[in-house]
DNA sequence: ATTGTGCATTTGTCATGGACATTATTGAGT
DNA sequence: ACTCAATAATGTCCATGACAAATGCACAAT
């Protein structure tokens, strides 16, 4: 489908078709081909319909200018430097600021490829915390820490989807085990077509329940208007949505005030995450919470005032 | 940013742009404008710089359209039939074939919405079955259901949303709960770009962590080039892939030699879901697993050869 | 009755180049 | 130092044409 399986080429590597490169590097076509236009690279060959196919190298590259353009970099000023000099871009970053040394010892183990021990790492360290400040301190911290790494190149993408996929395990295992129902208010958690990250839904989720809230998880990218017929259907009291840093601030505000907009006034939104950690003032009828204690406050009210009844 | 927020417009809700529209129904922008030049639907109002604004009926018909495509239909023969007589269409399709009892009442408990209940009886399945059948009995025929019931438009995005992260803790649940570490052989768990769904992933997992072997599991959408470079990393002796049927086969088979082309001849590649379901052929060096009686077969053989060393 | 083959039609993806919205950067004015 | 406007950069959208890939159909062969 997208490469020349069985044809034999002059360049061998030069079989990547637009659409892979899309998905391969998270660059829309559009951007490829305007980024052809302007600047002269990516310069792909042609195949005999005229379409076009990269190599193997054109695509580490473009990966490579991802990387860079995500932790600030501007393409007109990087799109024409050589791998090597890209490479070093990267790894000049500012290293990790201070991590406390526990933090320190599971991403050796995650480097390491460790994985038996990386996860006996986060269950103890979960068992000796406790699953509040489990999440607020040592996942917060992890997060972070990844994060930063994957910028600077340091983790690679299969590295974090590991990471990831134990972080949930650890979480979801300890989110069933909370004893009880959990009770009012109900909370509905998810987040919006885009952002994929599902660590902090997971979080979020794990302080709630160990708050004794009810939650109602949709996981990850539900559009809005599933959201707004869910509310009537778990007669949820609270939409709770995530934005990681992936998403801009602006994106985020929008999907907020579009839900704002469909849900009816007695149903609070709540949205937290990196996206909106810098962010000064709420929409209209939107709380924004930027710390796991804000949320418990916000649980706190939400509580007292509709205790009478 | 896709909705114009206080301006008052004629049709207020006129109100989506492509972007959005592309999100929300999953058809590109690309097959959003040549069917409004072939078709003449969905027919946008523009903005003062003649950028399309989708209503929010043509976005409810496009999803309509977008469900009964998946299910069969061609664009050109209910493109421009009215919102009745497609959802009429969508509810003449084929009801569910026998379901036993036990699954038609989880699925009762899902449709009436009741989180609780719906949860419990999964964990009591699981309980009574063991792991082992309730993957391979229980959570197979409540995927099937629930996909013929999306299709069809019985179940809303929301409580597929809300299946997927009950089965997910469930299962993550269980496997985490397994004894021992998993020794060899070493397998790589994951899925190619495109496709989200992790419960098959998931089942896969539990089944081999129920049989002993060493699981390294990525989650989902991991590139071709990040899977070459997590083999020797892990040192896995296999890599299994997951393809569920959102996917088509010729791009499931294309991955799969993809993969093939970059992987050493040692390491095995596995590949199974309803993609590859009604394949015949396996591609050279792929195995294709049709049930996960093929897949503990597949372990035991490799097993035996791997023995004598 | 089922499977295979070739042809016609349908349908989605790709290409081009221009326009402009959006986002960052720069520079002037409090 | 901070805010705000002008400027530059970057990405998204548009129209239209072309064609590849998927599907359906008619007919032959097993």
């Amino acid at each position: 489908m997208h490469n020349n399986l069985g044809a034999i080429e002059a360049t061998a590597d030069a079989c990547y078709n637009i659409a892979a490169v899309e998905r391969d590097t998270g660059l829309s076509k559009d951007t490829l081909r305007v980024w052809e236009r302007r600047y002269g690279f990516p310069k792909p060959l042609r195949d005999r319909h005229d379409e076009r196919l990269y190599s193997l190298p054109e695509l580490e590259k473009l990966r490579l200018l991802r990387l860079l353009i995500d932790s600030g970099h501007r393409p007109g000023k990087i799109i024409n430097r050589s791998v090597s000099e890209l490479t070093q871009l990267l790894s000049s970053r500012a290293p990790a600021q201070n991590t406390p040394p526990e933090i320190q010892v599971m991403i050796e183990l995650l480097l390491r490829h460790d994985v038996e021990n990386f996860r006996n790492a986060l269950q103890q360290a979960l068992m000796k915390q406790g699953l509040l400040r489990f999440v607020s301190e040592t996942v917060t911290a992890l997060n972070h820490w990844i994060g930063e790494a994957w910028l600077a190149g340091r983790v690679a993408i299969f590295d974090e989807h590991l990471y990831s996929e134990h972080v949930q395990n650890i979480l979801r295992n300890a989110i069933i085990a909370q004893p009880g129902r959990g009770s009012a208010p109900r909370v509905l958690l998810t987040s919006l077509p885009g952002e994929k990250h599902r660590i902090g839904l997971l979080m979020v989720e794990a302080v709630l329940a160990a708050e004794g809230a009810a939650c109602v998880a949709l996981g990850t990218e539900t559009p809005v208007i599933d959201i707004k017929n869910a509310v009537p259907a778990y007669e949820v009291d609270i939409v709770a949505l995530s934005f990681s840093s992936a998403v801009t601030q602006s994106a985020a505000l929008a999907g907020l005030s579009e839900l704002r907009g469909l849900l009816p006034d007695g149903t609070e939104i709540w949205g937290g995450g990196g996206a909106l950690a810098r962010t000064r003032k709420a929409p209209e009828g939107i709380l924004l919470l930027r710390s796991f204690d804000d949320m418990r406050y916000a649980l706190e009210r939400w509580r007292v005032e509709h205790a009478r009844r």
